[in-house]
DNA sequence: TGTACATCAGTGAACGCGCGTTCACTGATGTAC
DNA sequence: TGTACATCAGTGAACGCGCGTTCACTGATGTAC
C-alpha cells in the first residue's frame, strides 16, 4: 500500500490531529493513548511517528487545533457588532448541557486545564497564551486590560466543570443556571 | 518486622489516606501510582491492599479526606457571624498565590474536577455532592437555595484553574484579582 | 501468669498488560535521465 | 514519453518500562487454655 502521495499525507496528518483534538478532550491526556489517535485516524500505530515527534509533541498540535476550531468564529468576526454577537453566542452556547455532555468538540479549556497545568511540555505554554486570547475576546472593551473577560471566563470554565460532576439533568441545569446569571452580572457590572 | 498491632495498622492507614490525599491532587488520579503513594506512606507497595480493595476505592477514600480536611473549618463554624467569618477566609486563602502553588494541600475540585468528571467509579458520586456541600457552605443564606454559591464556586474553581496555566506570577495575579473582584460582585449582587 | 497457636500487617518477587517508541520492511510516489 | 531508482508514508512485530494486583512468606500480636 504505501507509500501515499504529499496530498494523502497531509490528510491523515489532519485526520490524527482531529481524532487527538477529540480523544484528549474526551478521555483526558494520560488515558489517550497514540494507539487510541491513530486507529481513530483509521491507521495503526507505527505511521504516528512520520507526523509527530512525540505524544507530547501531539498534545501540543491537538491543543492548538482544537482552541484555534472553537475560537476562529469570534476572531473572524470584524466590526463591533458582529464581535458582540459572536461573544454572546458562544457564552450561550458554553453553557449548556450538550457542552457539559460533548467534551470532545468543546472548550479545550474546560476540558484539559488541570491536566495541562500539571504538564512541562510545549502544551503548557501555549495553554497559558489561550487563556490570554479567550481573555481578551470575552472582553468588551478590547482597549482596557482583560480582568473582565479573565472573570468571566473563570466562571463559564468553572460552571462546566461542576455540572460535569453530576449525573442529574437537573443539577446539572442548575450549575449553568448559576454561571449564568454569575455571568450576566459580570458583564453588566463589572469594571 | 511484621505484624503490627491494631493501633499501629489505623496509624499506618492514615498515613496513606494523608500521602494519597496529597499525592492525589499534585500529579492527578493517573499519574499517581499505588506505589508513590506508598513510598510516600513510609511502606511497600505490597501492604496497599491490607487497606484498601483498589487504587479506585484508594481515590474515593482520599478524595473524601481531602473535601472533609478542607472544609472542616468551615462546617465547625456554629453562629452566624463565625460562619460568615470562616466563608470569608476561605475565600481569601481560595484566591492566593499560595493555593495555586499548593495543589496537594489546596481545594481537591480545584485539583481533581476533570479528573474525577471522567471516573466512573464511587468517587465519581462522592464529587457531585462535594459540590453541593461546598455551594451550600459559601451561600449565605442557607434557607434559600444554592445558586449562589454554586456560581461563587465556579469562579473560586475557574479561577485557580486558570492561573495555575501561567507562570508568570504577574499573570497569576492578575487573574486571581480579577476573580475576586468578580467574587466580591457576586456576593453583593447575585439574588 | 505462662504457654501454645492462629491471625494478619507488611514485605518483596512475580504476574499480565498496555504504554510510548523503534525498526525492518513494503510498495506506490516522485525524480533524474 | 519511457525507464531506472531513490524516497518515504504507513505496517506490524518487537523493545523496555511501569503499572495494578497477587501471593508465598515473616514474625509480632492477640487469644485460648
Amino acid at each position: 500500500m504505501p507509500r501515499m502521495s504529499e496530498a494523502e499525507k497531509q490528510r491523515s496528518h489532519q485526520r490524527i490531529l482531529d481524532a487527538a483534538a477529540r480523544l484528549l478532550r474526551e478521555k483526558g491526556l494520560e488515558a489517550t493513548s497514540v494507539g487510541d489517535v491513530m486507529k481513530a485516524a483509521g491507521m495503526t500505530h507505527g505511521g504516528f511517528y512520520r507526523h509527530f515527534k512525540s505524544k507530547e509533541d501531539l498534545i501540543a498540535a491537538a491543543f492548538q487545533h482544537a482552541v484555534d476550531t472553537v475560537v476562529c468564529e469570534m476572531e473572524a468576526a470584524s466590526t463591533p457588532a458582529a464581535r458582540k454577537a459572536a461573544r454572546s453566542g458562544y457564552i450561550d452556547q458554553y453553557l449548556t448541557a450538550r457542552h457539559v455532555q460533548d467534551r470532545g468538540s468543546g472548550c479545550p479549556l474546560a476540558a484539559l486545564a488541570e491536566d495541562l497545568s500539571r504538564v512541562q511540555g510545549p502544551a503548557r505554554g501555549l495553554a497559558g497564551e489561550t487563556v490570554a486570547r479567550m481573555a481578551a475576546l470575552l472582553n468588551e472593551d478590547s482597549t482596557r486590560d482583560t480582568a473582565k473577560g479573565r472573570a468571566i471566563m473563570a466562571l463559564l470554565l468553572g460552571s462546566v466543570a461542576l455540572a460535569r460532576l453530576s449525573d442529574d439533568d437537573e443539577d446539572v441545569q442548575a450549575v449553568l443556571d448559576a454561571g449564568r446569571a454569575g455571568v450576566t452580572l459580570l458583564q453588566k457590572q463589572l469594571k
